[in-house]
DNA sequence: GCAAAAGTGTTGAAGGTACACCCATGT
DNA sequence: ACATGGGTGTACCTTCAACACTTTTGC
């Protein structure tokens, strides 16, 4: 985030008064990489080519322009720098203190947002360097305060996969028990019971069997099950 | 929040450019006012003098100056407008709709904070007509946006109230388990059975009898509880 | 004594964990 | 046949809502 070379409309960026603070926002992006037989949780970082942090991993992010939604401006800047359109995307946490750029005073604006695994072509032009990282090995030291940003939001995404129907949002549109209990795992860490964990997704009524199945495995054959809910329905109280 | 008029330091409103938006804070204040024999959960609202939405109540705050934190620019519009210093202080959400204030795009970063009803001196010197409101007897229309903010902060308190122990934040120092659970009475409306009250909130440990006893009451004498709990323990998560 | 609030004990329903067990498929 | 993951049944434990009951004060 908080790049001052690219963005789409024209910005004074030299001529921003010193006297009252800049807006912009940074997006924490979620995923499930595969990495040796096994599903990470993963996080989008994009290299910075220019300073303050030159060099250095970042969060993708940018300004938020004048008359734009602040989740406008989040989706606008992953759609130009990533090339992302995910579709689960909400508040985090907005950063302001004085000394988190070392430039200016620039509040920054945090959001979240989970993909799935087949929308991962990092866009036709990414314009910048980015790259998946297990959220346990990220890159020593990140820009800005990117580090408070993505602990504070994987501590979100823990609390509130617990209490809310947001992991379908890393899955395809069907999926299997197991995978969906492999996205529990790869983001609380804790291994889960099989058993219990079908009863209490199944009477949820959060998700439904197709009826199809996999075939092609080599055991049993598992269900195909997809999720109920509308994508309205899965925010939890928040306003527009 | 949201005034142009006042403030401590010189700010040259009318410069600020156009093309950037910019940053305020507003503040939903929470405190149990006593209406007729019972302590009612009421917001803090203030009433603007100058337009837009002149003579009508909104909530306290105002800009966010450069080189200020977002909590230390709420602490001081609390201080200078309300004369409040409350303890429990936390952000709420950011609104950033463009259209929230129809005279420039302004981002609001929304605090609630919780006050005493000890600390009710409502300021030696406040600088404008301050009320208290019971949250379901608020002023028909407020400025701006601030009607989806309050009910934000109230889902916010109701949902924090039942797994984190704020409570007392709008309590005494000291105080009865009757007042503790009038409390909760107060902020979620539903009425708590005494018994089992008592035992689940001995049981979380956070309170511990003081071996004083209410005195002059007309039937058997109650103990005195405080919290165990350091304010800075209250925080379950958030970054600084 | 009586009313009212403080405080205790017990029961039963609900939910969750652990685990033994059966089912279906490829090799 | 058998290994492996899919799927079912059940017993146990903890938590919590409900409510009857006892205690302590002022009048």
């Amino acid at each position: 985030m908080l790049d001052t070379s690219t963005d789409n409309a024209p910005e004074p960026v030299m001529q921003r008064p010193e006297n009252w603070p800049t807006v912009g926002v940074s997006v924490v992006i979620f995923s499930l990489q595969l990495t040796e037989e096994e599903r990470r949780l993963s996080v989008l970082l994009v290299r910075r080519d220019a300073p303050p942090f030159a060099g250095m991993w970042a969060l993708p992010g940018g300004w938020v322009h004048y008359g734009e939604g602040l989740e406008q401006a989040a989706r606008r800047h992953l759609r130009t720098k990533t090339g992302l359109r995910p579709t689960y995307l909400e508040q985090l946490y907005t950063f302001g203190q004085p000394g988190r750029d070392p430039r200016e005073h620039r509040i920054a604006v945090a959001y979240y947002a989970l993909v799935r695994n087949d929308e991962h072509e990092l866009s036709a032009a990414p314009e910048r360097e980015a790259r998946w990282y297990s959220v346990d090995q990220l890159p020593a030291p990140l820009a800005f305060d990117n580090d408070a940003i993505i602990s504070y939001a994987l501590w979100r995404l823990r609390n509130k996969v617990s209490y809310a129907a947001i992991a379908f949002q890393l899955l395809p549109p069907t999926f299997t028990l197991t995978q969906l209990r492999e996205v529990y795992l790869a983001i609380l860490g804790t291994k889960i019971d099989p058993t219990n964990f079908r009863r209490k997704v199944e009477a949820s009524g959060t998700i439904v069997p197709t009826g199809a199945r996999v075939e092609g495995g080599a055991h049993r054959p598992p269900q195909l099950y997809r999720c109920t809910l509308s994508p309205d329905q899965l925010f939890t109280g928040p306003p527009s």
